[in-house]
DNA sequence: CTAGGGTTAG
């Protein structure tokens, strides 16, 4: 009997030899000893011992010089893999770059092995749903699980409450996370870090509180769930207690830990503290360098910021991002085209997508098309993966540099879009006042079934705005809460009040403003007042003004916007007393500045600039351009200069001055007469300006597009797109 | 003999 049940090939089940081997694989380095190891088991038999195999898999796919190509075709050589075996595999898959490996290979084993998914099994394969973000697919998962009696292993089920937080369905985690019964350290820490990670710190909070009332002892992992949280929050105060609690119930203080405190001290805008923990860290790394790099940029201390940036032991990309993408935030653009190009120079890190990001939004900001549409070139050129951050800042950039046709391109070439896509392009077309076509894409984005949120309303109701679409704009701004769900806040209000008091309806504008449920903003009163400007109002304008001060009592803007009022309504006295007010407080009016590119490079006019190398030129140009318009009956209309210039032969002089027309003559002399004439400026628009404009597209006939603070002005043929709605 | 939770740049 006991030799009829012997195998064939015996193999003792713990062979001397098998532990030999076995523990040769834990000392392998590189894959040529694992091959070593391979041959001898083939030689020897033992390869058919599932669990031996099993560990060479392990031992090739995550190693660290793994090879999960080689680990595959190992497996494929098991004549019967059993389901450890299987399970070894679908882990490997599942953290690796290609996680969708890790379900091909659950899916096979369905079809192919006789044996089922066991409590090990689905942990593996949920990570690799989590990874991919695949609602469906891990849902499918969680239904399995359910079917198979396995819905109360806690380590299933804290890899589903991970699983739906990674793919941002906070609730399904929570409920998910309600229904553990035996919580344990890693239930409560998956659910706070859930919370943290889902823009949700005050759950997080909340709920670290409860995990100390059940006293469960948290660890480091729970701590850095906490401190994202507080960053989130920028709560400073709760941030120190939670260092301080660090300290009492003597957690471990590893790298990873510090280098969250470091982020929670930088986000929460105490740069200080970051500096006193980064000094006396045991142990650094770039993730440590770069927090405190950012942190130095984002506050603005760059000084500090570039020596942090020499001092660290390697500039990765992360630490060039950290210093364009805040140049670009922090209004300065060109700096942040000058590190783009040092960076490139440099060579010494490749850009990524958040550089490029970054970069569109410098180009979008200062109208840079000829870079921006090298950016675009290099994207497709280093095949770097269009996501819809790209394409989100592709569409801003060509838009925002007047090219809206290009924008559109983008939009229809891509495959995956999501809200912020096509909020981008509705934007887009708002501010070009194609009023109509961003309200038939809003149908558009409906019937793709895309959920519009609070930005898409914005662009919508400017939509509506600049092209003087009233009554859709009343619509649209009640069908936001009761249709889409999404409460209109304080911006939407100011879009809703500067569509009404544009269009003349002040009465209605000043009654919506009356019954908002929350405070009116500055910049709302800034849209009222300038509506007041348009229908002169001078009453209602004082109101706006006087109210819109008392927010922002140094805002100057509203002074001007103010005096305008007053001068085009002839009082001249209370211009020069508030021009008088202006002065004592020391409030200067911003100056106007216009830029235009030029071969890739920036020209800059600021109001009655002559510092330009060109300067003779360019007002030689505006003299010829001043005697031709002249000649076809213009009359420069002085109203319009806002600069309280007293003496009317001066008058005429100023306005000639304005930024954006020495922008349009630099533009007349150096560019080919085919090329549209691309103009940015800081402020609005003036109207002589605008005459001016209007009437140089004709005459010269040249397309001139002039992009102010609220829109474009797409002037061609003696027109200008606004409609003269503005 | 296999599991689950993690810090930085948009």
């Amino acid at each position: 009997m006991a030799a009829l049940s012997a195998p064939l090939v015996s193999l003792p089940r713990y062979p001397t030899a098998n532990n030999h081997l076995l523990s040769l694989i834990d000392q392998c380095t590189n894959t040529k000893h694992l091959y070593q190891i391979h041959a001898q088991m083939l030689r020897t038999g033992l390869f058919f011992d599932p669990y031996t195999a099993s560990r060479l898999i392990t031992a090739s796919a995550l190693s660290s010089f793994s090879s999960l190509d080689y680990a595959h075709r190992v497996f494929d050589q098991i004549p019967q893999p059993n389901l450890y075996t299987w399970n070894t595999l679908i882990r490997a898959y599942a953290s690796s770059s290609q996680p969708n490996l890790s379900v091909v290979v659950f899916l096979e084993m369905l079809y192919q092995s006789c044996e089922l998914p066991n409590k090990f099994t689905y942990p593996f394969v949920i990570k690799a749903a989590s990874e991919l973000k695949a609602l469906r697919l891990g849902t499918g998962f969680h239904g399995m699980i359910v079917k198979a009696s396995l819905a109360s292993d806690v380590f299933i089920l804290n890899s589903l409450v991970h699983f739906y937080g990674s793919c941002g369905h906070l609730e399904l985690a929570y409920r998910v996370f309600l229904n553990i019964r035996n919580k344990d350290l890693v239930s409560w820490n998956s659910m706070i870090t859930t919370f943290a990670q889902g823009n949700c710190p005050k759950e997080a909070i909340e709920l670290f509180r409860e995990m100390e009332a059940e006293s469960v002892k948290p660890n480091d992992i729970t701590m850095l769930g906490v401190l994202s949280a507080c960053a989130k929050k920028v709560d400073i105060e709760f941030g120190r207690w939670v260092c301080s609690y660090i300290e009492r119930n003597e957690i471990r203080v590893n790298l990873t830990l510090n280098n969250a405190i470091l982020d929670m001290y930088v986000k929460c805008g105490s740069v200080e503290d970051a500096k006193r923990l980064f000094d006396r860290m045991p142990e650094k790394d770039v993730v440590s360098w770069t927090t405190m790099l950012d942190g130095y940029a984002q506050s603005g201390n760059y000084d500090e910021a570039h020596r942090i940036f020499e001092a660290m032991p390697s500039q990765n990309i992360a630490a060039w991002n950290a210093l364009i993408s805040s140049y670009e935030q922090n209004g300065k653009p060109k700096e942040a085209l000058a590190t783009f190009h040092k960076l490139q120079i440099n060579k010494s890190a490749k850009p990524d997508e958040v550089t490029l990001v970054s970069t569109l939004s410098a180009c979008a900001q200062l109208g840079a098309i000829d870079l921006g549409g090298w950016i675009h070139v290099y994207i497709k050129k280093q095949e770097i993966k269009m996501n819809c951050h790209l394409t989100t800042s592709l569409i801003d950039m060509y838009s925002k540099c007047g090219d809206l046709e290009k924008a559109l391109d983008v939009f229809n070439s891509v495959e995956k879009t999501d809200v912020f896509v096509w909020s981008a392009m509705i934007a887009g077309l708002a501010m070009h006042g194609r009023g109509r076509a961003a309200i038939d894409l809003f149908s558009k984005m409906l019937e793709a079934k895309v959920k519009p949120n609070a930005v898409t309303f914005t662009n919508i109701l400017c939509a509506c705005s600049h092209s003087g679409l009233v009554d859709e704009g009343r619509n649209f701004f009640h069908q936001m809460e009761t249709i889409y769900g999404v409460v209109p806040g304080v911006k939407h209000y100011a879009c809703m009040v500067d569509i009404l008091g544009r269009s003349g309806h002040l009465e209605e504008a000043m009654e919506f403003i009356e019954k908002m449920p929350m405070a009116p903003s500055v910049s709302l009163w800034a849209a009222l007042l300038a509506s007041c400007r348009l229908h002169v109002n001078v009453e209602l304008a004082e109101q706006a003004c006087s109210q819109l001060l008392e927010l922002d009592p140094r805002n100057h803007g509203a002074y001007v916007l103010l005096s305008n009022i007053y001068a085009k309504t002839g009082k001249w006295d209370r211009v020069s007393a508030l021009r008088k007010f202006m002065r004592d407080s020391g409030l200067k009016k911003e100056p106007g500045c216009s830029s235009i590119e030029i071969n890739g490079i920036i020209h800059e006019f600021l109001v009655g600039e002559n510092s330009h190398p060109l300067t003779k030129e360019i007002y030689s140009k505006l003299d010829e351009v001043a005697a031709k318009l002249k000649s076809v009956g213009y009359v420069p209309n002085k109203s319009h200069l806002l600069q309280f210039v007293e003496e009317e032969d001066m008058k005429e002089q100023a306005l000639n001055l304005h930024s954006e027309k020495l922008a349009i003559a630099f533009g007349l002399i150096s560019m080919g007469s085919s090329q549209p004439i691309r103009v940015v400026k800081n402020l609005r628009v003036c109207g002589d300006c605008h005459s001016v404009a209007k009437l140089i597209s004709g005459v010269y006939e040249r397309e001139i597009l002039l992009r102010d603070r609220y829109r474009f002005h797409h002037f061609k043929g003696g027109q200008c797109s606004c409609m003269d709605y503005w």
